[in-house]
Order: C-alpha cells, then sequence, then structure tokens
RNA sequence: GUGGGUGUAGCUCAGCUGGUAGAGCACUAGGUUGUGGUCCUGGUGGUCGCGGGUUCAAGCCCCGUCACUCACCCCA
C-alpha cells in the first residue's frame, strides 16, 4: 500500500519546520488583527466554477469533483478564498462589521502532474482582508508577507507586483491589446491563439519565445489604467518605497483567477526551480458581490507552504532541535514501576521525562538517551534503590550526583528547572 | 495533459559483455558480568517497484504498469 500519487506523508522528523512557519506567522498575523478561521475542505462545485472562473485551468482541469450519494456536485476545494468569500456572505459578517480580517492554513487540492513543490494535495497559508478599498490595505499585506519571510530567514525572493486594472480601465485595455496583436496574430503559440477569444490578459504571461516576440512593445495594463486605479497603484507603489520593501513592476505578471483585479504580486525564489512561486496574492473587488453578497472589495493572498518549506531546507534554515530534558534508566521490575511514576509525576510538573519499558542493558539505555538528547539521565538500579539513592548524570559535563529517593521529584524540579 | 530521466537493505548507492545480490551509514549484540556521543568485533535485514515476456539462466534485455524526478503547462 501507498500514497496516491502527488499525495504524501509529512513525517515527524520533518514537521519542526513546519511548527516554525506556523508559530512565527500566526504571532504576526495577530498581532495585525488578524483572526483565524476554519473553513471545509469540500465544497459545491459551483462555488468553484463561479468565482475562480469558468476558463481557468484550475476549473477546467485540476479540479477533484465527484457527485455525491445524492448527485450533487461537490469538490475539494483547490484554493481558499473563494470558501472565505463564501462563508462572510452565508455568515452576513458584513452586517455587523464589513471589515474583516482573517488567517488560515489547510489543504487544497489540485490535480496536476507532481514535481517539486507541486503535490496534489498542498498546503496553504491564507490571509484576507474584507471591506477596505484603500490601497494601504494593499501595501499592509505585501509589508506583512514580506516581513514574515524575513522573519524567518529567508534569502533569495523577490516581489513582483502589476496592477490589473479593473472593469472600468479592463476593456479599453483589451481592446489595445488586442488591436496590437492583430498584425501578429500568427506568432501566438497554439495556447495564446486560443485565449485571444477567452481571456487574452492571459497572454501576457505566455513563456514561449514566440509570444514574447509577439508581445515586444505591447501595452500593459498599467499604461492603461483608469484615474483611480492608477491611484491605487501609485498608492501601492510609492508606499512600499518609502517603507524600504524591494518589489519589481512587473507587467507581465496577470496570475490565473478570473477574479482579480487591481494589484496583484507574487513572490518568487530562485531555489525551487520551475516552480518559484512562494506566495501569490491580489485584490478581487468584485467576487463578494458575484457569489450574491454586498459590493465589498477584499484583498488577500495565499503562501505556498510546502514551497516555503522545502526553500527552508534548501537554505538550511534549522528549527530548534527537539530535547529531553531527564531520561530515566531504570534496571528491573521495581525500578521500572517507580520509573514510571516518576515520570508521569515529572510530566505533570513541565520536565520533559522518558522512561524505556523494553528492560534494555544500561549501556544500550544510555546510548538511547544521547539519541533521545538527553540534557540530563537518572540511573535507577538494584543499587541505587537499596541504597536509597540514585543517580544523576549530566550528559554534557558527564558529572554525575546522588540524589536521595524520600525526596526525589521536587530535588531533580529545583536541578532540571534552574 | 505532453516529453526526458530514475526505481537494488530503513537511508545513500555499487553490481563488469545476462551466470541465482554487495558496501557505507543506520539498527542490534558484545568488547567494558552497571555508564552515551570515538574505536574494534559479530549479527539482523533484500518479493532487486509491480506484472508479463525472451533465455538453459534476468537486478541487467523487451513490453506493460505504478511511483518518484526534471522540463513544458499552470500555479502556491
Amino acid at each position: 500500500m501507498q500514497t496516491i500519487r502527488g499525495f504524501r506523508d509529512i513525517l515527524p522528523e520533518h514537521i519542526s519546520l513546519w511548527q516554525k512557519v506556523e508559530k512565527e506567522a500566526f504571532a504576526l498575523f495577530e498581532s495585525f488583527g488578524f483572526k483565524e478561521i476554519r473553513i471545509p475542505v469540500l465544497e459545491k462545485t459551483e462555488l468553484f466554477a463561479r468565482s475562480i472562473g469558468e476558463t481557468t485551468d484550475i476549473v477546467e482541469k485540476e479540479m477533484y469533483t465527484f457527485p455525491d450519494s445524492k448527485g450533487n456536485g461537490l469538490t475539494l476545494r483547490p484554493e481558499a478564498t473563494a470558501s472565505i468569500a463564501r462563508s462572510y456572505i452565508q455568515h452576513k459578517m458584513y452586517a455587523a462589521d464589513p471589515v474583516r480580517k482573517f488567517y488560515m492554513t489547510g489543504p487544497m487540492f489540485r490535480r496536476e502532474r507532481p514535481q517539486k513543490g507541486r503535490y496534489r494535495q498542498f498546503y496553504q497559508i491564507d490571509v484576507e482582508v474584507f471591506g477596505v478599498e484603500s490601497a494601504y490595505a494593499d501595501v499592509e499585506l505585501i509589508f506583512l508577507l514580506n516581513d514574515l519571510f524575513k522573519r524567518l530567514g529567508l534569502t533569495g525572493l523577490s516581489a513582483h507586483i502589476n496592477s490589473l486594472g479593473c472593469p472600468e480601465c479592463r476593456p479599453a485595455f483589451q481592446k489595445a491589446l488586442l488591436d496590437f496583436l492583430g498584425e501578429r496574430k500568427d506568432l501566438l503559440c497554439e495556447n495564446c491563439a486560443r485565449r485571444i477569444q477567452k481571456n487574452p490578459l492571459r497572454i501576457l504571461d505566455c513563456k514561449t519565445a514566440s509570444c514574447q516576440k509577439a508581445l515586444e512593445g505591447a501595452p500593459a495594463t498599467i499604461n492603461h489604467l483608469c484615474p483611480a486605479c492608477d491611484d491605487h497603484f501609485t498608492i501601492v507603489r510609492t508606499t512600499l518605497e518609502k517603507q524600504g520593501v524591494e518589489f519589481i513592476v512587473d507587467k507581465s505578471l496577470v496570475r490565473g483567477l478570473d477574479y482579480y483585479t487591481r494589484t496583484a504580486w507574487e513572490i518568487k525564489t530562485t531555489t525551487l526551480g520551475a516552480q518559484s512561486a512562494v506566495a501569490g496574492g491580489g485584490r478581487y473587488d468584485g467576487l463578494v458581490k458575484e457569489l450574491g453578497g454586498p459590493a465589498t472589495p477584499a484583498i488577500g493572498f495565499a503562501i505556498g507552504f510546502d514551497r516555503l518549506v522545502e526553500v527552508m531546507e534548501q537554505l538550511e534554515i534549522e528549527s530548534i532541535k527537539p530535547t529531553l530534558d531527564l531520561f530515566i534508566v531504570a534496571l528491573g521490575d521495581q525500578a521500572m514501576e517507580k520509573a514510571y511514576q516518576w515520570s508521569c509525576e515529572l510530566n505533570q510538573q513541565g520536565v520533559r521525562t522518558e522512561v524505556d519499558f523494553r528492560g534494555k542493558s544500561l549501556k544500550s539505555l544510555m546510548k538511547r538517551a544521547n539519541k533521545l538528547n538527553a540534557n540530563h539521565v537518572l540511573i535507577a538500579g538494584e543499587d541505587e534503590l537499596n541504597k536509597n539513592q540514585l543517580i544523576l548524570r549530566n550528559m554534557n559535563t558527564k558529572d554525575q550526583t546522588f540524589i536521595a529517593i524520600d525526596n526525589l521529584v521536587p530535588e531533580l524540579m529545583t536541578i532540571l528547572k534552574k
């Protein structure tokens, strides 16, 4: 038996970086006033089809979609934003307070061909803000993300930002783009020839050489923004500059989901081969209304948790190694019973303690204590029990002292707790 | 979805033109009849991814399949 393709186990020896990221991220989000939200893994297919866009790759061919026993179309979530927007609307959160700031983490599912940094079940850390149109909300999120990566010690990252405009300015831009591409149609790749009908913006994102060539001198969204979008993007850029957050304005950054408006950005890494995006976000001012809620501006980002951890592993960013305060070596049945009780008592007091119940030799138990990274070992053998004096060995200094059994736990507490 | 590479012990890998499997690490026991991280000695452990075929004989050749991996695509 084995996991199905693109799915994997994350084993205990690899989990500490995940925990480090969660701890650091959640503390930062909380301090900026974000609240955790937990949402289902399974939703009606319709939710994603409507929000992400019928013609996107995700919806067209990557979703795990199946009917349940009553024939309802269900889908394992390929991303979180749609569900969070659904939740915002369903619970009428806008009524009590339209401004809501969320964070969450959890698995997402997309049926793509797996490779490094790309799994069919993968994890995202999501942050979303509803109800704020101001460009400072955009900057705050970019800053937050940047700061988190800095705290985690990441290097080799670059932030790419762009503005996609809004329903006001987009039609004019699309026309300009189509006019420009008119004479160059034959240069486009097969994919882009199709996109020109469905979603011409996406052509900007194409990496094939011929399309790149066709796009030389092509109009950029940022040169066709309406005054409101232009002001918005200007505030984003100038504020980031003032804060010293480095970024690149990337005219070809389009992003694959239909709901994005105005600011879009991606954080790219150089250490992960082709899977270069470790985080991506954008504004989606039309989504809440599209899903049946009141017109509500919103913006958010998602971090690729798996990719983030892989980058950290490549950069050899260490997390704290787990250590053990005390390992009790118990030789013989009598000692074992006592050791078990002491261990429970010490753990209740917050002293990390382990006992090995297999009845091994002293030597092998010392080896185990070493492997478990124990700072101290308490040796309880027949001699010690008879004399009512146990040996406490400091594994770092090799110093050994005797401790009376009568007052064992309190005595150990004072020595080990400091 | 398309194309390339890989798949031998828990891990990293060796295995000559086909002749019925090997190392290092890890694990384990002992050297020290009660003291770890170094050292020495022994031991456990392999359906050679899986299924089929060719052959007297297949880890090695052929076909299929599964998984991993890299690129395209797309994205986190």
